[in-house]
DNA sequence: CGCTAAATGACAGAAAATAATCAATAATTG
DNA sequence: CAATTATTGATTATTTTCTGTCATTTAGCG
């Protein structure tokens, strides 16, 4: 059977099971575990599959995450992390407001199942909460951006001078003295207006952010209330943050064994 | 918290989110994961979960598509000819708006990879747009209806008020001599607000519709310019239609083998 | 044909998750 | 109120799975 084949093959399984064991899968594919798992790796960082213990989960097109970045498998356990930190700020019965990005999407699906009020501008992440019974969901109407699937820009700000939240939380693109910076411009407009909405302002970011910046500044660190981040960052960054009134929240990572 | 009420939660999260992580359990509900586990055993023995490497797979009643229950296979093949007649009064170019509903999801689904301008307030909808390069998408923001998937309310239509569209394509519960009617108060509100939006007014519906009435009552005929349905309409309901200034579009159904 | 590069399968050590055990705590009952 | 039972959290031993490496096979190409 030729590579592209069995890949596909392998794909459509994990699809419609919507879990599959991996002795399972190389079984049913006459192939080797490792061969599988190399396959898997592709799947993985393609966004079609999430690798777990034990086996693979499909979490390809009905949330389409098509192009939340090549998620190294590194990174993407460093956004977890952070998402369980950001998830303690966030109390039952709160009105929140969640941008789109892939650790915001992390921090949407922890959320899930708890009693809030949400209003988010992301596809993906509303599409976790439409079926939560438990939470009310607002969406932000505006331009959809296709390869994120965020609404932002005029309609969007409009509507946002409509709501009032307790806490916004959104990811940026970099992070430095000057304050926090992202990519892009529509979407930067869009998240002044959600800063502008919100009692407390908590930004989600790794590590890698810090000592970065982007296309467009976005506001002076001292704007934000909280920003939850890895523990890659430095004594000196710290710092600074923190003398700029930011409280700081330092999500653990485990570290494999690269030091 | 009392274990019944734990029992419930944990079921819940695990309902929600499609799998969830044995550590992510434990801290969630603030217990050991020996007693995330025991509740977990439980939960396999009833059948509502089931256990696997790594945490937990939800296995009861799918949450994953509750928009649109797949319906009767006859009502579907009615609602693609339906469709398929509704899309000719699509012109490429066109800014379109689309409302909820099983029948305009199928319009929708065809036209997919059109140069359109697509507005609408059905999330299920925007998830097939949001991936499509070809078109521009804009969200209604608003109050997100779980059972749906669609917003609706006073935000939808204040945001609806701020476009302007060429088509509106929505479907209906009801029609009758007075008009149409649909059965969600605010969704009826929502919908006057995109027929004021549009140049011209389409709706959807299929021939058992007709001669029903709902909850409540949209609008007369006469502010509709066309209307689609099948073949499963009698000749003096097409006169009182047509009377009114309706155009009629008639999709012919292919009969199965059930005749 | 012979060479190179990719793909594959097998294996060992490391990491993670589970099951089983036990002491401590909370609830229940006579 | 004391005794019994159930629930819980920590700990350990065991099992399972993962990662990384290496030899082997396969496919592609000059």
């Amino acid at each position: 059977m030729l590579v592209e084949q069995r890949r596909n093959r392998l794909l459509e399984l994990v699809r419609v099971r919507r879990f599959a064991a991996l002795p399972e899968l190389a079984e049913e594919l006459s192939v080797s575990e490792s061969t599988v798992r190399r396959d898997l790796e592709q799947l993985e960082r393609q966004g079609s599959a999430q690798r777990i213990h034990g086996g693979v989960l499909y979490t390809g097109t009905s949330p389409m995450i098509p192009h939340f970045e090549e998620a190294q498998t590194h990174e993407w356990s460093l956004k977890k992390a952070i998402a369980g930190k950001a998830v303690a700020l966030v109390e039952d019965r709160d009105t929140i407001l969640l941008d789109g990005g892939s650790t915001t999407y992390e921090v949407a699906r922890l959320l899930l199942g708890r009693s809030l009020s949400v209003v988010t501008n992301s596809l993906p992440v509303a599409n976790l909460f439409a079926s939560d019974t438990k939470s009310d969901l607002v969406f932000l109407g505006g331009n959809v951006c296709p390869r994120s699937g965020v609404a932002r820009g005029p309609y969007t700000d409009r509507m946002l001078s409509m709501v009032r939240v307790r806490k916004t939380i959104f990811s940026v693109a970099g992070i430095n003295e000057e304050g926090f910076y992202n990519n892009d411009l529509l979407l930067v407009e869009t998240e002044r207006a959600m800063m502008r909405a919100a009692d407390e302002v908590i930004v989600v970011a790794d590590s890698t952010k810090i000592g970065r910046q982007s296309l467009t500044h976005l506001c002076p660190l001292k704007d934000v209330q909280h920003l939850v981040v890895d523990d890659g960052i430095d004594d000196d960054w710290r710092k600074i943050i923190e003398a700029a009134g930011v409280k700081l929240h330092v999500a653990k990572i485990e570290m494999t064994k690269d030091e």
